[in-house]
DNA sequence: TCTCAAGTGAGAGTAACTCCTACATTCGAG
DNA sequence: CTCGAATGTAGGAGTTACTCTCACTTGAGA
């Protein structure tokens, strides 16, 4: 492996920070924790924080499941409905999450929902995720990237996830029914929508 | 009428820092403009900036059109349907506005749209959205409130409208576009979605 | 082992808030 | 009209997230 001790070094720091900043969120709160605790309990200086994370918000933001969720949707072949492209992948990358990871990604969850500074931060990655998901929508479906419809689409999608979920968080089931609702054209029995 | 002196102050002052800060954004930058600055263009103490706003972000964030537009869906007769209900109060409210009122807004959308900080506080006003339309819906197609589809369904409503305006803020056209997309179902020549 | 690049610590500085206290202004009752 | 109570404001001190700079250390490679 490639991996010299520097860089095994600042893994290892990183993680720690991480995980200390983490504890202490737990324990007393995100407002109620300073860097500066982070960073005693991580033994380094303030400064250094800042050289592993750009702020105290994106180290709770920072999601090592995305870029992992966005591979898994790449990868599914083109002949697959974009739905069903979706929903394996969920289960995939879920599927292969040990307890312990899916306890933490609850936790982690939980506090960006209860933290209103964290929370607002998630508008930025949406409107990625259905950027992304509109380029997978147009391939599937002969249009042009960048497609009016393609793109209200694949928002329709996301937002209905949104909607779906709500206040509870990571509920796979909601979300496939909400899938399923969606992929039926939202049958109100038979009340117009329009 | 019955303002006493006091509040028609307050209501003027407030006014006040506004246009001041918003001036001063527009002409320096939001994040070159400090709170100090605004305080002395406004001509008062920066303490009492925060008496009258929450945070720098809140000033902007504040939109004075959501309630009248909250409030025209709201009267829009219940035998219409939702998609219909809401083009309506869309077009009511944004009839209503003069020119200049429309410039303003925009302006302050374009702000929005290009300060991070700014963007992404704008979640929580989503989720509001949704969870009113959910309502809405809900009432109008016999579902109890809370519904799990109805509150799949104004995601979808609110996600497409943000998915079809990408890049450009606030056409109509565009909205109108993906709400009839979604309206017919998400009709993709034929190939299936699922 | 020597040298250079990369990483760290420490300190000073800025700006958004918060809290407190003393002073000014408006309001309502008599 | 006047006085006391409520309400609002200015000013200052303090906290915290973050930035920048500079001197020092430590790991990488010849």
């Amino acid at each position: 492996m490639g991996l010299g001790l520097r860089e095994r070094k600042k893994l290892r720091t990183r993680a720690t920070i991480r995980a200390q900043a983490l504890r202490l969120f737990a324990e007393k709160g995100y407002g109620e924790t300073t860097v500066e605790q982070i960073a005693e309990a991580a033994d380094i200086s303030p400064s250094t924080f800042f050289r592993y994370f750009p702020s105290k918000e994106q180290l709770v933001l920072v999601d090592d499941y995305d870029p992992i969720m966005i591979r898994a949707f790449q990868e599914q072949p083109a002949d697959v409905p974009v739905l069903t492209a979706l929903r394996r992948s969920m289960e995939r990358v879920f599927g292969e999450m040990s307890p312990e990871q899916l306890d933490r990604e609850m936790a982690r969850q939980k506090l960006i929902r209860s933290v209103p500074e964290l929370r607002a931060a998630q508008l930025d990655e949406l409107q990625r995720t259905i950027e992304l998901l509109a380029e997978g929508v147009a391939a599937r479906m002969g249009r042009p990237p960048g497609d009016l419809e393609s793109r209200a689409f694949a928002g329709a999608v996301v937002g209905s996830i949104m909607g779906a979920l709500g206040d509870d968080l990571l509920s796979l089931d909601r979300i496939g029914l909400a899938l399923d609702f969606l992929a039926a054209g939202f049958p109100f029995d038979d009340r117009e929508v329009g």
